[in-house]
DNA sequence: GTAGATTTTGACAACGATGTCAAAATTTGA
DNA sequence: TCAAATTTTGACATCGTTGTCAAAATCTAC
């Protein structure tokens, strides 16, 4: 198919490429009457610039990566969408890289992005975000990147998070608010920096209502459904007789849900329930799980916002910038009041 | 940060530059120790070719675009991953655009990713596959495309499908061998064309076993969690006293199933359930739900192997290759015997 | 050993935009 | 009105690769 090209355009408007380029991005130092015409043409001739061509001549490619460990999960989906909206409405696009660091080469990928795409800039999802020598290679590279959610906030990256600390905190808190003394906490992964933060806010709101722990229903689970499903059991089978369930992430809690209702323990009557995340699921149960939304998405297109602000662009990957962004307490159907 | 050049590579190797290009092509006519030298020169480097110069060389970009409707869905996270990875192992990347048709400017928003990013090939997925003002758009711009699980298939569009009908049939006569006869039916919504498809599987099942479909418990959702919801309330409702209901989808199911806890009735045992699609949340309910699946991530590699096929690329978007893949019935807990 | 066929190699010109910088046009100030 | 200051414009080189095509090297057959 025969594209239009800056020349053709330039011809039909009587101006030399470089004005219509001029006009394009929208530089300055050129005549509004001429600035209209070229508008005109433009329209006329559906004319829309190579991006390799002009990448190759300005070195910015326009292009964001955003690298995810799992990018079938729901998290990756809702990262990837709000990443992709805010990428769109800047003229920018989005390449999704899968890493995966248990597998021999992912470096060679990585690099690969980089290098071979010239990425203007990062995006990296938990929990790779994480892993020192994973950012290295963007530092080395030299690439702006921003982290979501990250356990640390090295000088040299942006981030963006929210809160998970006071989250769990909350949450907690709104348990106890409802009478609960016996509350068993189910972790999530070590490699899941967010998944301390969470302990730390569950225990932290334990503390202030003067409640000692009982460090037998605190279990650790891999933010999976089916060990939600196991450690439900486990937790189920306790002498302590829990009032209430907080695993911190919806996958788990939908597993313990499930667990009780196979053993006939009512939710919520009986058992309170609450999860982390607000993952579709959690709406999907019956009764619909408590849990705390995390603004993924806002996560997402804030990073994205970071990377192609041109500000930020100009003084380079130097000034980190960082950002928090608010939680929300979802109150469902899977928390009532204590027995 | 200095990039290394292929002339970099072509003076360090003592040949010029075309060789050194023709070894990272894998072109003919190159001595196999040029070869080797040049290899090793440019793994000592780490050299990575510039994507964009490449692209605007060649008028190739080694780019693919998936366009979709809903980029948050699982079904669309699936169908991603599965691109993704063989993109990967093809060389290729990949760009995902989602595509709203209800939103004014999409027929830009598409445009400007053809021609602005010259893209190699695109993978449309359902339900937008079966839009012909969207597919002419691809047509006009000469860009091979292949349609994931469309409808109908246009003579100038390459596809990639399953037997929706054939399957929907399956799982009907297996309903049947449970000794099912009063057997309700939830159908999709009218702009996703595999769900019709379902729906004449289903018909076709219960003709062939001489039983009369009870119009009225046919009900049209939209495969949505929460039509299953309500729509299981209707069904459950009906005179006839249903012993199975089979939603086409499994949001919709797992909506029925929640109606049907709620409504104290036992699954399996006094009503069995069963979806399509085998999503993330079949698995995560309690029973989990016997579905089909559908091969989502084949279908969607299937389609990258077809547009980065050297010979389908060589002759061209005329010669549109199909291809079907196999499905697979799903046994769990949702459906048992009839009462 | 030589002519001719074949393979291997490299010089050079694209590809389509933007950066640089100097020329042309316009405005300003007296 | 003219010189100087300022704004607007375009010529040309450049980004890093690949396509074209002719030159150089090698092989084949007599």
């Amino acid at each position: 198919m025969k594209m239009v090209t800056i020349k053709d355009v330039a011809a039909r408007a009587g101006v030399s490429p470089k004005t219509v380029s001029r006009v394009i991005n929208g530089e300055d130092h050129v005549r509004p009457e001429i600035r209209d015409a070229v508008q005109k043409v433009v329209a006329e001739l559906n004319y829309r610039p190579n991006a390799f061509a002009r990448s190759l001549s300005s070195s910015r490619s326009y292009l964001l990566g955003l690298f995810i460990d799992d990018p079938v999960s729901g998290y990756a989906a809702e990262v990837q969408h709000g990443a992709l909206l805010r990428c769109r409405e800047r003229g920018y696009h989005l390449v999704v890289e899968p890493v995966d660091l248990q597998r021999e080469g992912w470096e060679g990928h990585v690099r690969d992005s980089i290098s071979g795409l010239r990425l203007d800039g990062a995006i990296i999802a938990p929990p790779i975000c994480d892993d020192a020598e994973l950012l290295d290679v963007f530092v080395r590279a030299g690439i702006p990147h921003v982290l979501i959610a990250p356990s640390t906030q090295p000088e040299t990256s942006g981030a963006v998070w929210m809160d998970d600390r006071r989250a769990a905190q909350e949450m907690t808190q709104y348990l106890l608010d409802l009478g609960h003394r016996q509350v068993g906490f189910i972790r999530g992964p070590l490699s899941h920096s967010a998944s301390a933060r969470r302990e730390q806010g569950f225990r932290a709101a334990m503390a202030e209502a003067g409640i000692v722990v009982d460090e037998s229903a605190m279990l650790r689970g891999d933010f999976s459904f089916r060990s939600g499903l196991e450690l439900g059991d486990v937790l189920l089978e306790l002498p302590c007789a829990l009032t209430a369930i907080f695993a911190s992430n919806d996958d788990m809690a939908l597993g313990v849900l499930i667990t009780a209702m196979k053993r006939g323990i009512a939710v919520p009557e009986q058992l309170s329930i609450c999860g982390f995340d607000d993952a579709a699921t959690s709406r999907a149960a019956w009764p619909q799980i408590t849990t705390i939304r995390q603004p993924k998405a806002e996560m997402a297109s804030a990073a994205v916002d970071i990377l192609t602000d041109p500000a930020f662009r100009k003084q380079g990957a130097d000034h980190a910038q960082r950002l928090m962004l608010k939680h929300e307490l979802i109150v469902r159907g899977s928390a009532g009041k204590a027995p």
